[in-house]
DNA sequence: TGGCACAATCAGGAAATTGCTGATTATCTA
DNA sequence: TAGATAATCAGCAATTTCCTGATTGTGCCA
């Protein structure tokens, strides 16, 4: 039989021992590898050459994303699954970005892993359900459009203008709309166009949800 | 045989999926239930009574430590292991004083996981061999030696009550006050209220503040 | 054991904020 | 130069918050 080798990488030997016993479970998948860190990870990709690389992104020494990208890049037969704990839709888009095969979230259903290893075994793309479907259309639309961008990479700075930057950041410091209304001398009704505006883009329809969203992407922190 | 009945609780589907496979390989314990979050680890707990209950600190709704806290004194024959990803000795202090019999790194090896129930299941209390074994002394001392000390520690568990640090986590992910009142089963207002003695009592007149302020102290993550 | 502090619950009503629809002006770009 | 997008603002209904005050239960302690 032509097995599938998979190599997981994650931090915590629980979780991979975990993900081993499930994967044995099913057929025709057999699990060659474990690394324990970013960088262990491409020893062993380099060592075992394996189908199938499972990456989860919080790795130490080097996350996911980059071990991805590096994979792509020097061993395009290895095909990756990032495996997360996040439907951030920054995560998704920068994995499809640096080549991953498949997004797939920790919250997902265990036969969604034998799915989503035979999809990418058979040259698809596979994201968890219940991460939209037009996200790789839409990102393929927007490189192809405006290559030069690219270098933007990430987070906040192609998705929101340097307006509405200011005021995300203003509202994860707590200032009330009249607050921001007055620093920036504007009516309040501008500020409450520009943070619905915001919401619109992000996908994020709370002030908590924003907050969280400024502290993870760098604009402010939590202290 | 008496079996050892356990209960697993875990934000992602995946994670508890694994950890039934490893658990299930093992002799003498058998997995009774799981919860997706905190609220209903309380419900499954309260229905079907198991021995040991593994909780991950970080969940929706009602973080681990939290359970762990109302476990303990609802219902004192639960005995709670703590599954986390932090060595964090702030996390490991808290799990100990909010009763916890165990507290279990993620990074552990498989078979740690065995040893951990079986060793709550004798009464003993267990940890992680890389999380300090002074930490247990260590704490009983300062709690023994000083007392009144306790304020020192500065963090949510000595300035809010239970019932606020709940709410307070609602807040922070992102539900609106009708929201939370329809989660907790209490009128709107009742919210209202909680949340205004919140904000008296850290000294933060806004969401925003409140946000980061659950964030920093771990009540919440970013992501 | 009576009372005190405090936690948790809820209400009324004024005041403030938001959501929604729609509009204007300036700028940049294909 | 037309079209898309950004930044600005308004009206108004609906929702939410803020402030004051009240009730009930519980633990504590003098």
């Amino acid at each position: 039989m032509n097995q599938i080798n998979v190599l997981i990488a994650d931090d915590h030997t629980l979780i991979r021992a975990g993900i081993r016993e499930l994967l044995q479970n099913m057929s025709g998948i057999e699990v060659i590898g474990e690394a324990s860190n970013g960088r262990e990870a491409l020893e062993r990709i380099k060592e075992f050459s394996p189908d199938i690389v499972l990456l989860d992104i919080a790795m130490s020494e080097l996350n996911g994303l980059e071990v991805a990208e590096r994979v792509n890049k020097d061993f395009p037969s290895v095909s990756v699954i990032i495996l997360s704990m996040y439907a951030n839709e920054e995560y998704v888009l920068q994995a499809l970005k640096v080549g991953a095969h498949g997004y797939l979230l920790k919250d997902s259903a265990p036969n969604e892993l034998e799915i989503a290893i035979k999809a990418v075994i058979r040259g698809e793309t596979y994201l968890s359900p219940s991460i939209s479907k037009t996200l790789v259309s839409d990102y393929l639309k927007r490189i192809t459009e405006s290559p030069i961008e690219e270098k933007n990479t990430s987070n906040v700075f192609i998705k929101l203008t340097s307006r509405q930057r200011e005021i995300l950041q203003l509202i994860a410091e707590g200032n009330s709309t009249k607050e921001m209304a007055v620093k920036l001398n504007v009516s309040a009704k501008t500020i409450e166009t520009h943070r619905s505006k915001i919401m619109e883009r992000l996908g994020i329809h709370d002030i908590p949800g924003l907050v969280r969203y400024a502290i993870r992407s760098g604009i402010i922190s939590s202290q």
